[in-house]
DNA sequence: CTCAATGGCCTGAACGGAATACCTTCCCGC
DNA sequence: GCGGGAAGGTATTCCGTTCAGGCCATTGAG
């Protein structure tokens, strides 16, 4: 008698699928990379007809997404030659998690805790001292943001952006993203003490030292402990289960 | 002056973005779930009407899919009272793997990593004795599939997947199953000698034995050794950098 | 025998996306 | 100045996908 998959498996095989259109992967994509900072205030976008062809959409498409998110205050275009899209300098305040994420957040954090592993463990292997070296200016000046949080998010993404950098996958640099995309929608809206933001960074240089030494089991472990961290704090103040 | 991301960072940020029709992502589904096994040969679909609801597209929509997958040989369909559309009992070979994959593998075996490596330590935790039971009568029935490589990868995948369902995550099985799509298409393809396999249900077993003493970092340890040993194997037969 | 459950089929409307051309604005070089 | 070029802004058209809904064809369960 043949092994029959549980009902787990058939739930998950017969979920939705899910079709985001193009318009909706473009807005998405630009706006979460300007909320986590990735595309810095004041930076400008590359030409429209340029962008279109690297998104692999219509210019008509991208305007769209572009228009929605200089509704949104993210952006703004400038006119004429010389001109061209710009990521606005005061961004509008950060919107409140939807109803969604807040129902499957504990999903979200065990696929944040998968990426996260990967990373801390390829870039034990893989990152060069440059870019280990430029992690721990990260982490210095975080030291000094324990006061305003979030410019200390801002350069927490960064930092954990970086690592997935020093992979050189681009998958998992996409995953990163979205996985930091989410977290911040999450985290931004919670207290955060002065004592917690600097334990987290004290994790954060004892994982350098880890990837320095190319230990990766020790970086997967620091990585766990530190997520574990903010995933507790979750618990406490998210309606979770 | 402000820490500017690295180049790969804005190669990501503007790569292309993948749309997906709800049709492609429907055969996907259903195709994927085929020929991982996880819809047992014979088994019965939900009736179009059912099904359609649940995976959130047209009932056309669906029906396009269903067809293609019938003239690929995976379904076959049976009208009536009592019918039905149920998966073939014979399953035509696998193809082989895209060129895009073939390009890409290495990054694909990276995000395997991350996933597994969260199941692993998820299922550390959450694993009840019934379903680490379950997968132990797995690997030994693997034991007796060391020589029909097509049984043991099917067996495999049920492990692999029996370990993601363990840990109670929808998104983590959805990861699971494309991961585990994806390296079927690669692994399937190139030889694997009697004692890779012996040496790789070793590791299944020793993995189950960390599970039981719910020791992550362990079972950590045990499956990146497990998916370095299979990355090893591509590394050597396939076309890679 | 009846009929309900199932797959198979068709049409029309709505939407999204691509392609294309053209307009408007405004800096830069001459 | 002033003209050209580079950028954003607008409009139109066309095509493929998807949805919603109804109807037909088949066949086994009751």
């Amino acid at each position: 008698m043949p092994r029959t998959p549980g009902a787990p498996t058939l739930e998950t095989i017969f979920s939705p699928v899910r079709s985001q259109t193009a318009f909706e992967e473009t807005v998405e994509r630009l706006g979460t990379a300007i909320k986590l900072g990735l595309l810095t205030p004041g930076a400008q976008l590359p030409p429209e007809r340029d962008l279109c062809g690297r998104l692999g959409v219509a210019r008509s498409t991208l305007r769209q997404a572009l228009t929605a998110l200089t509704e949104t205050g993210l952006l703004y275009a400038v006119r004429g030659r010389g001109g061209g899209t710009f990521v606005a300098d005061s961004l509008p305040p950060v919107e409140a998690p939807s109803a969604e994420l807040l129902a499957t957040w504990r999903d979200a954090c065990d696929l944040r805790l998968g990426i996260e592993l990967a990373v801390a463990s390829l870039a034990a292997e893989r990152a060069t001292p440059g870019e280990l070296a430029a992690l721990g200016t990260l982490v210095e000046e975080m030291d000094d943001m324990l006061d305003d949080f979030e410019a200390y998010r801002r350069a927490d993404v960064r930092f954990h952006i970086g690592l997935a950098e020093a992979c050189e996958s681009s998958r998992l640099m996409l995953a990163m993203t979205d996985t930091q995309s989410e977290m911040t929608d999450l985290i931004l809206h919670i207290s955060h003490p002065h004592e917690v933001l600097t334990h987290a960074n004290e994790q954060h240089a004892r994982l350098l030292v880890a990837l320095r030494r190319h230990d990766g089991a020790a970086a997967m472990a620091l990585i766990a402990e530190h997520l574990h961290g903010t995933e507790h704090v979750l618990a406490g103040l998210l309606p979770g289960a």
